[in-house]
DNA sequence: AATTAGTTTGTTGCCCCAACATACTAATTA
DNA sequence: TAATTAGTATGTTGGGGCAACAAACTAATT
């Protein structure tokens, strides 16, 4: 039980170092007059963490407040200079890289394919590639690397940045972090896909200064980050979250999911179920513009074309959006029951037709959740769509500096 | 954001004054040579700590360690003089109150029936007179109050020990800790009867030193205590815990519950549920023993009745308790799929039937939840019984008091 | 039985370094 | 000039860390 649960004066140092530097994190531009009248910390103090702050170039000082009475405040914003992160998804069939800011905003980036049947190896090499050539852009910048995160689906141990196992890919056991520290020299952090999304509404997106919310990421399934208690909740092993597999009520319910059973919610609302209601719909020879889109854009049917044809008010691709938007409801109403959030934030490949699916969403969820604790939740679309975990990475690394500040150099 | 995120030396102190005082609470007997041994403070510091414990009368030394080369080791134990504690439990037909130590033992107990028909403001009135009961045995011991707990059924804004609202004694923000402190010079604690127990359990039961599981109270419906990331979690307003409410697998799913949704796991393995298939299966005439039983103690089908029944080898009760655990499975299944959970404690009336149940459920979450996460969760019944939320109600004071040690007086 | 060495426990005194209180200077408006 | 607000400088308080030390025992040897 060493893992620190003592306190000493370093530790006093350490949090309100963070405490300080978060607040100007999502408040900015901010003085130091006002950081002391927010946290309660005396004024000395917060001049003295400021000074800290500064010393490593985390954050500076921008022009002065005029206005008011009294000697104008000094304002204080995050450093844009403070540095750059590198922020890398590995998906099932693509590898993306980006570099962002410390506020998330992304100032390069690069996807490619990848394929899973050439093998770990060489899927690992490219990514490894993808890696030296952001930090080549990056440093062109002149900017110093701040961190190093990747974000990718299935359990990991965050501690030791392993990649325990990813039953899409196949893969067991992978050091990405020890392969990564080997080639590039920054800190590696390395997260699952929809916690690392979560992590990035908490800190740039939909979900600032919520404490308790529920990343909701409908793509091939529907997995979760669940955001509680103002911090990740990730299970005994870090295999919370596994959201897509509560049963749902919607007759009939023959597909068997691959976890084994019936009825799975994510059967109901996945990427795939989507489509196949259009081909259902379209199969009874329902009018639709659907097939047309098809034949002129060449391509087979994927969410973006039904997207895309909802967009010029195709009815059968609007009233397939609603049927998957009354079973994501279903799913979402009994996890606003069972966790009471603030916000349920909907992300991943479906979450690009958000528009649609959410109004059939709040009113599935209004007529199957609890009233009294429907209420108090928020349903709404992610910030960053289809970017969420890519951005996410890059978050993980954030969070990281914002609860450690002192581990960044000095001068 | 002025609840005091801030940190400084007198919190240095309570947090190091609360690890040490935890660690003498599930380790005792402890030497200071251990404790500085686990939490990787300095001897000096240790001392310094237990002292002002012993000071406060929260622990006591007790006879040294022989054996061993060296010193021995003076042994370090949570002081049963120490003082203690008043629970009491407000049901929806019954009223109970204990004093407890604050190991959880009950040394003091009484219970009473209560009619919620007489009204809200006789139902409070007949606490306050049983409270004050208990305070008079208490001060024939001669030991101090350390607080008093109230635990009950429904929604609780723990901060102004408020009840805001119990569904099923129709009780709307009825301000229990005023009206209790009112009355006696103590501190007041007010928390949800499942949240309660699930404290009991971490502090005394079955989730000692267990940072992630879930209390499943299963009675006239299924609520849950959610215990995660080593704390409670309670959602946005305290609603958190509705883990009834979601559907299940179990055809035919004509009932409707009392949410106005159909297939809630609830309906499928409360109480009233059980006895439903027992009669079910008395009216198809199976041969039982249950009749008989009902006749000889002049008594209606309970589940006490069952419980007998199966304790004497009846097949009916035993394939009813059965049918119930598969249902509670099916639930269980789903929460530690969400979850990934290190243990499942199952709780209240239903409880009882545990040796019965836990089979049946066992194996249904077997197949059920997926593999790898299941196979992280232990599930069990409560250390309890029936009196998981009565010791919960004194369970909560001995958490504040673990946290807060510094707010006991000294002497 | 007495002596000595070795081991572990717990205490003492000093140091470092947090936040804090107080008194100050600085820069603005009315 | 007076009032107001922002930020700084100085000294105090009190936490934990550290290292030396005293205390209490066991075990081996004389």
């Amino acid at each position: 039980m060493n893992p620190k649960n003592t306190a000493d004066q370093a530790f006093v140092r350490e949090t309100n170092l963070s405490l300080v530097l978060r607040l100007i994190h999502n408040q900015s531009p901010v003085s130091r007059a006002q950081l002391a009248g927010i946290t309660g910390l005396n004024k000395s103090t917060v001049s003295s963490l400021v000074d800290e702050l500064i010393e490593r170039r985390l954050v500076h000082e921008i022009g002065s407040n005029t206005g008011g009475a009294g000697r104008p405040a000094t304002l204080i914003e995050i450093n844009p200079q403070a540095g750059i992160i590198i922020g890398v998804e590995l998906g099932v069939d693509f590898i993306s890289a980006a570099i962002t800011d410390a506020m998330g905003q992304i100032v390069w980036r690069k996807m490619e394919d990848a394929r899973q049947e050439d093998g770990q190896e060489k899927m690992i090499a490219q990514t490894l590639r993808i890696v030296k050539e952001a930090m080549t852009a990056g440093k062109r910048k002149n900017h110093r690397i701040l961190g190093l995160g990747l974000s990718t689906p299935g359990t990991v141990d965050i501690n030791e940045g392993v990649l325990v196992f990813a039953p899409n890919l196949h893969w067991h056991n992978v050091p990405f972090a020890k392969i990564f520290s080997e080639q590039v020299k920054v800190k590696v952090f390395v997260e699952n896909d929809a916690n690392a999304a979560a992590i990035a509404e908490h800190l740039f997106g939909a979900a600032r200064q919520c404490q308790d919310f529920l990343f909701v990421f409908a793509g091939v399934g529907i997995g979760g980050g669940l955001f509680l208690n103002g911090k990740l909740y990730r299970g005994r092993n870090g295999y919370a979250g596994e959201i897509g597999h509560s049963p749902i009520v919607a007759e009939p319910r023959q597909t068997i999911c691959h976890c084994g059973n019936r009825g799975c919610w994510e059967t109901y609302a996945n990427q795939q179920s989507v489509i196949q209601r259009v081909q259902t719909r379209l199969a009874a020879k329902h009018a639709s513009v659907i097939p047309q889109i098809m034949e002129e854009k060449n391509t087979s049917l994927t969410l973006s074309v039904i997207r895309q044809a909802a967009d010029i008010g195709d009815q059968e691709a609007i009233a397939s959006f609603m049927e998957a938007g009354q079973a994501m409801g279903q799913g979402i109403a009994g996890l606003i029951n069972i966790f009471n959030p603030e916000q349920v934030i909907l992300g991943g490949p479906l979450s690009v037709a958000g528009r649609y699916l959410l109004p059939a969403i709040k009113e599935t969820v209004a007529s199957h959740a609890m009233p009294e604790i429907n209420r108090q939740a928020d349903i709404k679309v992610s910030a960053f769509g289809p970017d969420s975990s890519l951005i996410g990475a890059a978050a993980i690394v954030v969070n990281d500096l914002l609860a450690h500040p002192s581990r960044v150099e000095r001068g």
